[in-house]
DNA sequence: CATGAATGAGGATTCATTCAT
DNA sequence: TATGAATGAATCCTCATTCAT
């Protein structure tokens, strides 16, 4: 099995060179020389392990957004209560200036992708269900808790939190002040704190 | 006799034309070819008028958000009162699904590539700023008639105002459902409505 | 006949900015857009005056070795001696850093095409052979005198005189020195004078 | 069993194909297609082995200038007196007819590019460098021996027979008459005795 | 005559993909 | 497995030429 398991190595090892260089470059600019390049091996590599150029971005939306609900998820387990759940969720989804910036470049690309082809759709769709099931939990605790509004379908609330996120990310991107993403962080939080009470 | 058109209207139909094609095609598949075609003009005319093809996408960014922003603009003059005019504000924004659709999918392209360069990310900022102010006039007026919450700083509560109409919007577009598209605009409105009270 | 004369200045006035347009930037780098900028004339006229782009060119060599013979031819007859009116038309060839740069760059752009393409060819040949009469005549004269080698041909040696003034001019251009004009020339009299007797 | 061609074998086949290609066509009729055909290799072969265009001509001119050098270098080797290294310097260069024209159309065309370009003219610097010190080295020897002017500078001579050589060549190549040859080598070698005697 | 908008052929260059080693 | 040489389709861009006004 060690065989797989270095397969797989390596796969991960290209993903993330293509992480990296997309965020730095943008898809346009990713050639598969790139990638090779930014992980550090022949140009052949990238196709020995990977159909063709599509496949690597396929696979690599699949992986980043696996990554980011895995983080987000861990984060809601280490709390109890439906605020500090969401307030960790929340924490969790703004690490930082520089993984938030290297992130959303990478996924700006994705979501403009994923408008017109319906591969790249359904992977973000997972990522959707994905968060809405986190916005779901916490809002269904909240609610049970009292210190949420009753009424709110946590289906559809979870959807607007994922999209208020989105939102202020994005504006946040697009300022390229790292200094405001505190403010963008407590600006979210309270917005949606706002929305579900 | 059909006189030559003026070359402000060409300009506009090549931009057009080019609108249409990152529309439907995305900005990596878009050729000067495929924009002449949409444009029914021969492939030198894209060059004859633009200086190359980054030119293009630059002046089609500047023109859209300009279109979009004198739309809401004159939206929001028709009302009088705060919740009216904000009413008006979102529903100009909610043009139609196929509207909506149309502008985001180029959006999204714009916003990926304002991420890392500049030149877009001003002219993404300069609409950002025109739409901060129609924001910042509603939540004035909502404050002076006692219906918005006075603490809030009508500039970034503007701010919020649109990362949540780009969010709502945004998710919506990868919803792929047309019929939601009510039921994200309300959304939206209600979710800013609760931010602004 | 107004027409007509007008229509001839015209002409050289379009092929004086062609020389000026092919000394500056070179055979490859020059359209026909620049040709009519330098002119200050719309591009439609370069078309209306000229056949084709090649048609330009032809005409400006044959118009520019004119004028060099012209001007060499006039230069002898100003001496009645062999020796003088040999100084004087080694003196009208190297006129100036400036008069020769701008000639011997657009003469080597010709003499390169002229090896491949017998159009050039045979309008270099009518140059060599009116510089040929040049020479020949100040040799015969000279051998008459007694102070060139009467066994010389004139019209092989008056060949050589050619060959030598290029092969110092183009070194000299080469030189890109401006200072050195004087020395070569002075090297080139020397030479031919060194051959003739 | 062929293995690949190592990479300077590789390149310096593609230059020969270019220097077929210059020679038989001129320097804008060359694309990188024609090179590529003349090299029997595949359009992207060019691109794979050198960065543009521009830089095949660079080369191709250090490696033709280099190429002369080497071949006039050894000729005067295989003698011990001034005159006939001379002779055999002289002879080295006129080749051959064919040799000749194949070069000379070339060499015109780098000159012409020379005379604005600094990179082309460097590169010919370094040729006339070169070509001066078999010159200097041959005057010096005559000098010793009592057969050239002892009054003469070795280095502004040798510049003067470059200046002689390319005179006599450039004319021969214009005069497009295979049988001229002999004639003007005879000549050129008469006329550099005489200005060195 | 003059203008400059429009055309489209042609060329440099890029790059995903293939494949021999 | 891994490499990187080779391929050629695809694309941007240039520019001579045409032609309506």
């Amino acid at each position: 099995m060690a065989r797989y398991k270095k397969t797989e190595e390596k796969k991960s090892h290209l993903l993330y060179a293509a992480f990296q260089a997309l965020s730095d470059l943008g898809y346009d600019a990713v050639t598969l020389q790139i990638i090779s390049d930014y992980a550090k091996v022949s140009k052949g590599v990238a196709h020995y392990y990977f159909e063709n150029k599509e496949a690597i971005f396929i696979e690599l939306l699949t992986w980043l957004t696996d990554k980011i609900f895995k983080k987000e998820s861990s984060s809601i387990a280490l709390e109890e209560k439906a605020i500090p759940k969401l307030q960790s969720y929340i924490r969790s989804v703004f690490i930082s200036p520089e993984e938030n910036r290297k992130f959303y470049r990478v996924y700006l690309d994705f979501l403009a992708k994923a408008s017109r082809n319906s591969v790249y759709r359904e992977i973000n769709q997972r990522f959707y269900d994905n968060c809405s099931q986190i916005g779901s939990e916490i809002i269904t605790i909240g609610q049970k808790e009292g210190v949420f509004n009753p009424h709110l379908s946590p289906k559809e609330a979870s959807r607007e939190i994922r999209a208020i996120i989105d939102g202020y990310l994005i504006q946040w991107l697009m300022m390229d002040e790292d200094q405001l993403h505190d403010i963008y962080h407590e600006g979210c939080l309270a917005s949606i704190l706002k929305i579900l009470k």
